[in-house]
DNA sequence: CGCCATGTTTACGTTAACGTAAAGTGCTGA
DNA sequence: TCAGCACTTTACGTTAACGTAAACATGGCG
């Protein structure tokens, strides 16, 4: 029910010296940031999400993987499939040498998500109006009742 | 991919007479007017989201049904899980004979709402300035490759 | 009457998105 | 040196939200 829209503040410099604009993260550092589990992390990197460096068999992460899972988590928090996700973030990335069909096929994608997302706006508006409706019956079954105490 | 954001819309009077503004639909009338399975309308009964009269074994919808099985998808549509919008349901449901705690109660749970669709709302405008960034980008490359071609 | 469409219950199957547990690796400080 | 932590892989478990199949009821109609 509570859960993080944002990421978690950084408890200023702990241990690691962060000189001033960190480059790299461990799967852990990650995970506080944005309070998933690692398992969650590696999940994501099994599904295509995310690709971080290897220092042996250490994961290492950058601001580009920071990114995508930001990316990730607000695309879930939309209700978008992991796979929908996959879909843009593999597209964004083959940009620069992808061919006209290619981007052709990119820009369809993008005007049908746009279009999801007017939807999507819809539904919210909607459901704000709904709110209202049963705020404002509530309130007014709240006045009653009071009339009734003080009268 | 492409799944049915509004009703669907019914082909004038086939069979049925509906004299102006029908009051009850079968479970096939139902699933067909907004695309989901009747499976899927039994088991939102189940989970008690709907609760539909009964006549002999089978189900007769009224427009009360209709209204929530719509309100049910809407959520959905939004991420929301079965069960929390259960909870809106059956909050609305229970207001006529709500004392002051649940009444309060339901502000509480209402202004929760309200802020998780600012929530929403925000991640959606996020979201469309990834889109606009991508969809420039796109744009330049492929006029990176016009010139290219016509030069 | 028989058939077929549409309804019903019961119950097991499936998929996405992780959770959880076991067992091993690698650095680090007392 | 070794205890402890953070990381790793592997693999089975879990939950939500239905799908699918079987087996039966029922009302209209040619």
């Amino acid at each position: 029910m509570s859960k993080p829209r944002q990421e978690a503040t950084p408890s200023a410099s702990a241990t690691t010296p962060l000189r001033h604009h960190r480059r790299t993260y461990s799967i852990g550092e990650l995970s506080r940031l944005f309070e998933v589990t690692p398992r969650t992390i590696r999940f994501y990197e099994q599904e295509g999400l995310l690709a971080p460096e290897r220092r042996g068999q250490t994961r290492i992460y950058h601001e580009k993987d920071r990114v995508r899972l930001k990316l990730t988590l607000r695309g879930k928090r939309l209700g978008f499939t992991l796979a929908e996700i996959r879909e843009v973030i593999e597209l964004y990335d083959a940009m620069p040498d992808g061919n006209t069909r290619q981007l052709q096929r990119m820009l369809e994608i993008l005007s049908a998500k746009r279009a999801e997302m007017q939807a999507r706006l819809e539904d919210i508006r909607l459901m704000q109006q709904e709110l209202d409706e049963v705020e404002s019956r509530c309130r007014s079954v709240l006045e009653q009742l009071d009339r009734h105490d003080v009268t």
